[in-house]
RNA sequence: GGGCGCGUAGCUCAGUUGGCAGAGCAACAGACUUUUAAUCUGUGGGUCGAAGGUUCGAUUCCUUCCGCGCUCACCA
């Protein structure tokens, strides 16, 4: 796509003639006395006592009749019809509003209400400020923006066209402020842990990597914060939580985006079965904040979150839909089971593999309401503690509503030399080349061995819940910005590359932006964070301006 | 990464069994002082995602690439 002068150039030039009659079209502020929704819901009393409201927006349809003409302006709470007479407001300022102001622009009126012949609450306009002026046309108001990709790429026009799309952020929003009061409510502190960080942890997943320049270091942005609450565990902050990004370096689809937000907490003194309870109050009290109903529909699938949920061992669901009991069940016959399934799981990898094949297999996918899956094989389990009456068991726990897992949580396991004999096991892993293998973490080991006591922990993916509750099939429909592959402009085929291209400007280089960075890095892998970008640069920039 | 599908005007979409590229809305010019998908008359607007190939001729057929969606594998 070229520059909004190329591309528009009629736009462009009702620009240049609205300066030519010395009106700046981008002005600093205007006083709104009245929101759009406030006008419509006091439009009784404001009609009958002629007050005179001011109001602002952007313009979302004109009709022009002659000497007069309606047009609706747009804010955040509604959308508002004004009506502009050439024998009302003159005809210097009525030709400016028929010829020189279209859809798209940001407009000020002010004047009295009225109701029109057919019943819309109307602001009879006596005086007008353009507030922005627009230089590319918006979609069109019948079909409105359609496409998929524009739509996310260009999310701040798929906002201002699509109301629902608005709606979906707004009880995004909403989620997460019910989520944090009930979180106020059980007295637990709100905490902010590193998103860089020298080791990555908490989780088995690829990291992405960037460099810190003035140190000189490697640094990992985080793919789960645990080992940093559970530090504040030991410190003695005995109910801590966190919502933040995490990163993952892995693929995108429907349900994954490379950075996606976590809700994590961490409770001292409490097993996996008080997290269970909390899980479930922290659930039926969002849903009934947000959607006001226990009884939800997601993809036209209905589903009852009314508590109690059913709590099943993965055994015991495995014995139940599978009709197969794995329990004693020898290690060569489990293969065969998984093989006669189609299940393509090595052996090698040990029992816990091939049950958690079994279960995804059998269950998951008609655990439709919300359900428990307890006691995990200790295998694919390695922060949480065993179970006391099996220890081929662990008490873990996870969620699921709709065959899509909500929640996973432990007991946590606060044995330093375990925790170190296990750390040990993930660097051999890493050795014989898991590139998901865990690191050797010698703080966290250090602060385990001052002690940690008994813990319960648990994390929530927050945009498979705010899919959940917004009925969104797609996670990029509950992101505003979601990741996307980089956008090629037209006769600026490096317009996205403007930070990190070689020929940068003088500016660029103060933070040392060309070479040297991320020396281990491909570029274009997608792995490596670029460092000492132009942006950071504009930035200062701007400080320096003020 | 594999498989399937899609990409035509600012937007929503037709279309070409290979032969001058279409509509509605938006825009522009004109009429119209209570319309609301305003109406009426007229006009302009396209590298048919990009690059190659086949052909007298490619938006159409073939190849590669780019982007998006669905799906499988991995993960939350």
């Amino acid at each position: 796509m070229n520059s909004p002068i190329e591309f528009n150039r009629q736009r462009y030039s009702k620009l240049e003639e609205i300066r030519a009659r010395g009106i700046d079209p981008y002005p600093v502020r205007y006083d709104v006395s009245h929101p759009a929704q406030s006008i419509l819901d006091q439009a009784e009393d404001l009609v009958e006592s002629a007050e005179r409201v001011s109001v602002a927006g952007r313009i979302t349809s004109k009709r022009g009749h002659g000497k007069s003409g309606f047009a609706h302006l747009l804010d955040r709470t509604g959308r508002i019809q004004i009506y502009v007479r050439l024998d009302r407001i003159g005809s210097d300022v009525y030709e400016i509003f028929d010829e020189l102001i279209e859809v798209g622009d940001y407009l000020g009126v002010k004047g009295a209400v009225f109701t029109t012949r057919t019943g819309e609450t109307t602001v009879m306009v006596d005086e007008m400020e353009l507030l922005s002026k627009s230089l590319r046309a918006l979609p069109e108001k019948w079909h409105g923006l359609r496409d998929i990709e524009t739509r996310y790429r260009q999310r701040y026009v798929d906002l201002v066209i699509n109301p629902d799309v608005k709606e979906v952020f707004l009880k995004r929003s909403r989620l997460i402020r019910s989520v944090q009061r009930f979180m106020d409510g059980e007295g637990f502190v709100e905490v902010e842990t590193p998103i860089l960080q020298p080791l990555y942890g908490g989780a088995l997943a690829r990291p992405f990597k960037t460099h810190h320049q003035a140190l000189d270091m490697p640094l990992f942005m985080r793919i789960a914060d645990e080992l940093y609450l559970k530090r504040l565990i030991v410190g003695g902050m005995e109910r801590v939580y966190e919502i933040g990004h995490d990163f993952r370096n892995e693929g995108i689809d429907r349900t994954h985006n490379p950075e996606f937000t976590m809700l994590e907490f961490y409770i001292a003194y409490v097993d996996y079965r008080f997290i269970m309870d909390l899980v479930e109050r922290l659930f039926t009290s969002v849903f009934q904040d947000v959607n006001g109903t226990l009884n939800h529909t997601y993809q036209g699938r209905s589903i009852d979150m009314t508590p109690p949920w059913p709590r099943i061992s993965m055994l015991d669901a495995i014995r139940e839909y599978g009709d197969v009991d794995v329990t004693r069940m020898p290690t060569a016959e489990l293969a065969a089971v998984c093989g006669e399934r189609g299940l393509d799981v090595d052996p090698e990898l040990g029992r816990g593999k091939m049950i958690d094949g079994l279960f995804e297999y059998f269950v998951q996918d008609r655990l439709l309401n919300p359900t428990f899956i307890t006691d995990y094989p200790v295998e694919i389990s390695p922060l949480a503690k065993r179970h006391p009456d099996n220890p081929e068991l662990t008490e873990r726990f996870e969620l699921f509503i709709c065959g899509s897992e909500f929640a996973n949580a432990f007991s946590e396991l606060n044995d330093p030399m375990d925790q170190r004999r296990r750390f040990e096991e993930q660097v051999e892993m890493q050795r014989k080349g898991d590139g998901e293998a865990h690191a050797m973490d010698e703080d966290f080991l250090r602060a385990m061995e001052y002690g940690m006591p008994p813990t319960g922990g648990c994390g929530i993916g927050i945009d498979r819940l705010a899919m959940l509750i917004t009925d969104s099939a797609n996670i990029k429909d509950v992101l505003l910005f979601p990741h996307m592959r980089k956008e090629s402009f037209d006769g600026d085929p490096g317009g996205l590359d403007g930070p990190d291209s070689p020929g940068g400007t003088g500016a660029e280089m103060e933070n040392g932006s060309g070479e040297a960075d991320s020396p281990d890095s491909p570029d274009g892998t997608g792995a490596e964070l670029e460092n000492g970008s132009g942006e950071a640069d504009g930035l200062s920039d701007r400080a320096s301006g003020i």
